[in-house]
DNA sequence: ACATCATAAACCGATTCGGTCAATTAATGT
DNA sequence: ACATTAATTGACCGAATCGGTTTATGATGT
């Protein structure tokens, strides 16, 4: 592991995201360190000369991601702001800083977070059962937001699935997205709350 | 093949419901005909008597996937509903049948469409040209439907990209949801729908 | 009783797996 | 210039798995 930490940061990252799209498109079991490696632009054995064997690697990437997660999005998070929608303008901000560095993190934890192969669940679910679930899904965005605003006949709950499933299919197409993309569909999902903003509240 | 269509219809969509989830979350290469085998509870060696070739069994499903959609989506479509969410909620209807039916279909065409598999990806292509990919996307709901309807400071680029993301979330929780939930899932969507009519039109 | 068929276990050669190692190359100190 | 060390990889290992075939078994109809 320190051979893999004493690295340029610029291949540490290169190799991180190569892993990172490899584990969480086709799962722990059906990715195999030639794949990362290959990706990545080195040799096999330079994966297992910096990680050990392939379960070192994945354990270590679920806790960066975790980690970076929850320093990057769940600490930095202003709770002072009230209103729903900013709230998850706010959050989706954070989100797109994070994946500027990472772009496979998102998918990869949600990936994490069912794995089932034998060798790693278990170490899994004691990583992710430390964190709460805050690394996953929109909780924090809701839990004290305010609900009051909304016109009298619209449904909060309603509203929260909406939101839930938009905020969705928004970060999908994020993630299969070229950087050019990245500012312009970022302002198009701003311009999709101001919308809600003006038709939704009182 | 006549093998397989021979077979009683209960244990024919067995075999594809596997093939489709195996192959749609994993892709040709990373899936291998004992995953599909032991998840439809037959032997390896049924699927080889039933279809020849890994590469016939996949070519197979393509076929009738597009098939299907075409024929239970493209033209049970009815052009007369011109309101646009009228319309989403139409196709959302026609596509739910059809996942009752066979519920890893939308999955499979959407692997299936960025398949690069050397030994399928240029007979994938050629069944794909012939279709316009109308399978695909959401391109039929938007054609010739009524924007006329929405307030003057609403803009219909914008709703269209909101209304895409929104029944891709929506879609893809549908497909990880147990049967019980469908019908539920369902109705939110059409109060969603309803939602969007009563404040986003004039 | 025999011929037919569906089925799966055992098997085939080839490939790929996770992982190691020797050997080559690049970097470093003197 | 040379010796030493570290970085890197191609070749290699046994084991597993791949796509695909063959064989053995048992049920069925005649």
């Amino acid at each position: 592991m320190e051979k893999f930490l004493s690295l340029p940061v610029k291949k540490q990252n290169l190799i991180i995201d190569a892993a990172l799209k490899s584990f969480g498109t086709n799962g722990y079991k059906k990715t195999s360190i030639s794949d990362i490696a290959s990706a990545a632009g080195i040799s096999k054995a330079m994966v297992f000369h910096y990680f050990g064997t392939k379960k070192e690697l994945y354990i270590y990437l679920v806790n960066t991601c975790v980690d970076s997660i929850s320093t990057e999005v769940v600490e930095k998070f202003d709770d002072s702001i009230t209103d729903l929608f900013d709230r998850i303008l706010y959050t989706s901000k954070l989100k797109i800083a994070l994946m500027e560095k990472h772009p496979n993190v998102p998918s990869f934890i949600q990936s994490a977070y069912f794995e089932n192969a034998d060798e790693v669940k278990e170490e899994i679910r004691t990583i992710f059962s430390k964190d709460d679930g805050k690394t996953m899904g929109q909780e924090i965005t809701f839990d004290g937001a305010d609900f009051s605003k909304f016109k009298d006949d619209i449904d909060p709950n309603l509203v929260m699935n909406m939101i839930d499933w938009i905020s969705e299919g928004y970060m999908s197409k994020m993630a299969d997205a070229e950087e050019t993309d990245f500012d312009e569909l970022y302002s198009v999902f701003e311009e999709c709350m101001q919308l809600f903003k003006r038709n939704f509240y009182k």
